[in-house]
DNA sequence: GGTCGTTATATCCAAGCGTATATTACGGGC
DNA sequence: GCCCGTAATATACGCTTGGATATAACGACC
């Protein structure tokens, strides 16, 4: 089995950028899960930086903010996924799910014509 | 209308690197059209360079190599896309409008929440 | 054998991306 | 008011990617 998770990387666009990505989708779960950014760079292996552009580049692109931060406070601030960030989430996961559904008899047959 | 051409980016992978995706199946094009891969640079407005690195990078991601390339001769050689080429450019192209029709209502809806 | 246009290759440089690191801002809890 | 841990921001560095440029190899044609 050559492709375990799905070959296929659903990128919606907006603009130059990246909207939402399979990236910004693990670590938006992260998020939901840790409810801190910092944590969830960590868990995910990336750097806290890369992991805030991430949140602000989404937060940009769409409507509504799909995770809200606070600084200061109990535990030093944190940052939770909004509901309508978890519609977000929910509906590219769906997507993501659609296309490898629709592919997959294609692409095995088409992986055979690799090396 | 937001994606005239469809939005989704279709990149099969082979170990790191793409082994077909959106610029590559272009490029294919192009060189089936012109015969040569320095005019299919200046067409799609890349350098040669780029043009050479991505159909080095599919032929050996290939089972057979998809461009047969020659030096010297009449015209001072040339490019040209193999039999086995076109069959990859053409499954490509399959995939990536079935994944378009699979996914259309859905990105049409996903797209409504961007800003 | 010289000409010609293309492939193939090497080198240099600029821009973008990501990490690491340091610093500041923030606000609840003690 | 101080402490703490997180968000937010800035800077420096390395890596990768791609463009621009130069050069060599090649082979049919005259």
């Amino acid at each position: 089995m050559r492709h375990p998770r799905g070959a296929t990387k659903l990128r919606v666009m907006y603009g130059a950028d990246i909207a939402m990505g399979p990236g910004k989708a693990e670590l938006l779960a992260a998020i939901e899960a840790t409810g801190s950014i910092s944590a969830s760079a960590k868990r995910l292996g990336m750097s806290y930086r890369r992991a805030w552009l991430l949140v602000d580049t989404m937060n940009r692109c769409f409507r509504e903010p799909v995770v809200a931060s606070a600084t200061g406070g109990s535990g030093g601030g944190g940052a939770r996924v909004t509901a309508f960030g978890r519609r977000v989430l929910a509906r590219y996961r769906a997507m993501q799910a659609r296309v490898d559904r629709a592919i997959d008899p294609q692409l095995e047959r088409f992986s055979q014509l690799l090396r």
